[in-house]
DNA sequence: GAGCACTGC
């Protein structure tokens, strides 16, 4: 008879082995009180099904167990119900599965409530950002995102309300998959009885189980002696359920992508063959040029007799909702859809009906420069991981063709194996902070999954010291550190508010930070640029974005947050909406560390200065207008230094189009991001003007000019691998 | 001089 041990149970059995067959277990186990037969009965059909015995006793034996699934292999609904049926929610445990996305977290737990014929927020429920539903002592599965589990380590930092941690598409190499992986390996020397499955595409599953520990076993056969848990980490392998896709290249290559993924389109499009297309492209422009192309095929092909006709669509986040889900309506009888999407159709949604993917193999990817200090995104080739993947989205309802704008030997040779991981392309101010306040005290130490380059570490080391969320020990500061690392912000915006908030000014800053940190609230729709710009400069004033998003933020309270009022205003309220959250989230976590919530009643000047405390890393100083160009109509491109950078690391700086100060020019500016064009440019985002002392008011800027200048003395470190040398002033905040 | 991949707390 089958015994499932729970942790903390462990008894060796008799007979060793602790599992006879699937029949056995299954009668042992509590079944939930209601199932629904015919869930029941698919439930059983699934892949993973097949290895529910050995996934029990994999994990049983193993801290850390390894499920290399594809997609459609069903893992994600029940591996977390087996642990359940097989006791580890006994004891006040919970079973918890982390997902990358809100959507996923949220459609996983309500599918799975509905299996065990509970109500969400019972047996079964779901934790993300703003939702929490989950009832404590009942709950024994949690679907939640990853950064919320995160998040709920700062208070548990043990996770002890937990038996088992299930880490899903740890493939895709996520900031908080990673950082979560590192803590769970930490977590599991100080708690043996914790349980890690991690739930992986197959490329990345090696490297995830030699992270785990080097001795990793395969199957059961290979299995520890009976009755110990093996440190060593467990693989397997479970099969998935999709349809086959034949995979194209091109014969020559292309100069213009779009234009041959327009050409692509009409010739699978004549072929007469049932299904939808989706294209991959890098960008919101792109996606609307190529409906643009689209559209105008589709009426030329209008005039043939009989034939299916081409409906065309773009698809990005920045869409207004209704278009958004139009895009996932079925097309009407007689019509084609052929939808020009961002990466947002790789993984974040998925379109029924697709038989044909046509892929640029190019992305807008995010990459950072220690050097400069600037993240921003480029336009890069793909991995073949990612190709893969975008390939899979045409075989879901049944055999498929993908066809790859580049040609075979470039695809092979210049498409890398797997996506460089997110924390090796990305300013880490925010995530050292997360570790340093879960007490991991030598970040240049720890053991991460990837490595992000060593100037990273210490540049994010230096931005936290003159935030003064660090001290010159590098370690967390009371209560400025330990309260900007609460707060839901990135770490510069939460200086901002708590500035605010000694200043008086903190009901005006938690506004701006809140809408700093959604995206862009401008709705612009394709052909109405005129109208959006003036709509922004409706609300513009001269001391830049951040204190215009006041006056948007006002009239739309104003107009009662009228939809109607977003619209035509070209502002996009569900982005507004979710700022309201965020603001409201910010506003809570203000009164629990008994933080006034007060206005400056209009002076705007209170408001520059609390944002000042927060972003005056990121100064910039008009300097020197450039001539470029040829035309004389041309009046030059006006550049701006960055004050930060060092002599060396000066790049081509200017103010973005979209921003209200473009045509100002101010002599000091204070930005919150910047945006790389494809012509080399540099340019500022989400503005706002300041005088120059404002600047040296902050004491931690002074602080962070004094270490420069000591450390300018010392010697420049070589870093190895990279062929780059630390910047000499970098060395004096480093004692870790 | 003309525009902002995608997530997450």
């Amino acid at each position: 008879m089958a015994t499932f041990l729970r942790p903390g149970e462990r008894k060796p059995s008799a007979f060793g082995v602790s599992f006879d067959s699937d029949r056995d277990g299954e009668a042992a186990l509590p079944m939930p009180a209601v199932p629904n037969q015919g869930l029941q009965h698919q439930r059983q059909k699934l892949p993973v099904s097949k290895h529910r015995t050995e996934i029990l006793y994999l994990v049983e034996h193993h801290q850390t167990t390894i499920i290399v699934g594809e997609t459609g292999s069903g893992k994600t609904t029940q591996v977390p119900q087996y642990l359940v049926e097989a006791g580890w929610a006994q004891g006040g445990r919970m079973v918890a599965c982390t997902q990358p996305r809100r959507v996923a977290a949220m459609t996983v737990a309500t599918r799975v409530a509905e299996e065990m014929g509970t109500h969400l927020g019972q047996q079964v429920g779901y934790s993300i950002r703003f939702e929490d539903v989950c009832t404590p002592g009942v709950t024994h599965i949690k679907y939640c995102t990853d950064g919320v589990l995160l998040r709920d380590m700062l208070a548990d930092p043990l996770l002890s309300a937990y038996s088992v941690i299930m880490v899903d598409e740890a493939h895709e190499r996520s900031l908080a998959t990673d950082v979560l992986l590192g803590l769970l390996k930490k977590v599991q020397r100080r708690r043996p009885d914790l349980r890690v499955i991690i739930a992986s595409a197959t490329l990345e599953a090696e490297k995830l189980a030699s992270f785990f520990d080097a001795s990793t076993v395969r199957g059961r056969k290979a299995g520890p002696v009976p009755g110990t848990v093996s440190k060593a980490s467990a693989l397997l392998s479970v099969e998935g359920r999709t349809h086959p896709v034949q995979v194209h290249y091109l014969e020559q290559p292309t100069s213009d992508y779009v234009q041959t993924a327009v050409q692509a389109a009409v010739n699978l499009h004549e072929e007469d063959m049932p299904g939808d297309i989706l294209i991959f492209l890098t960008g919101q422009e792109e996606c609307d040029r190529c409906t643009n192309l689209l559209e105008e095929e589709a009426r030329r092909l209008r005039r043939r007799q009989g034939a299916l006709r081409l409906m065309p669509m773009p698809l990005y986040a920045g869409l207004p909702a209704a278009q958004q889900l139009q895009v996932f309506q079925p097309p009407p009888r007689g019509y084609r859809k052929v939808v020009a999407a961002t990466n947002i159709a790789e993984t974040s949604v998925t379109l029924e009906g697709v038989v044909y993917v046509i892929d640029s193999c190019f992305s807008k990817q995010k990459v950072y420069n220690p050097l400069t200090g600037l993240e921003s995104l480029l336009v890069a080739p793909i991995s073949r991981a990612n190709a893969q993947q975008r390939a899979g989205r045409a075989g879901r309802v049944r055999p498929g063709h993908c066809l790859r704008l580049c040609t075979e030997e470039t695809y092979e040779r210049e498409l890398r194996a797997a996506t460089v991981p997110e924390m090796q392309r990305s300013e880490l101010a925010g995530t050292v902070l997360q570790l340093k306040a879960l007490g991991i005290d030598n970040i240049m130490a720890f053991d991460w999954l990837a490595a992000p380059p060593s100037e990273t570490m210490v540049r994010a080391l230096e931005l936290l010291h003159a935030l003064g969320a660090l001290d010159g020990d590098a370690r967390l500061t009371k209560p400025v550190g330990q309260q900007m690392a609460e707060l839901p912000l990135d770490p510069r915006l939460g200086k901002c508010l708590l500035q605010a908030a000694a200043s008086g000014c903190s009901a005006e800053v938690v506004t701006i930070v809140a809408m700093l940190s959604v995206q862009s609230i401008w709705a612009g729709a394709h052909g109405e640029k005129k109208a959006l710009n003036a709509a922004k400069m409706r609300f513009a004033v001269g001391e830049g974005d951040l204190i215009s998003y006041l006056n948007v933020w006002k009239a739309w309270e104003d107009s009662g947050r009228s939809r109607k009022w977003s619209h035509t205003n070209f502002i996009n309220h569900r982005t507004m909406l979710r700022a309201a959250d965020i603001r409201n989230q910010l506003c809570s976590h203000l009164r629990r560390v008994s933080l006034p919530l007060a206005s400056c009643d209009g002076d705007v000047t209170t408001v520059q200065k609390a944002l000042a405390a927060g972003l005056f890393t990121n100064a910039a100083q008009l300097s020197d207008t450039i001539y470029e160009s040829l035309d004389p109509a041309y009046t030059g491109t006006n550049m701006y230094r960055l004050v930060r950078g060092a002599a060396g690391q000066q790049v081509k700086l200017r103010i973005h189009l979209g921003s209200v100060l473009w045509s100002c020019k101010p002599q000091w500016v204070l930005f919150y991001q910047v945006q790389q064009n494809s012509s080399g440019w540099y340019e500022m985002q989400d503005l706002v003007a300041v005088q120059p002392e404002w600047l040296t008011e902050c004491a931690a800027w002074e602080a962070a000019i004094a270490a420069a200048e000591a450390a300018a003395r010392c010697e420049a470190q070589p870093v190895t691998g990279l062929g780059l040398r630390l910047e000499p002033r970098l060395c004096a905040v480093q004692h870790l």
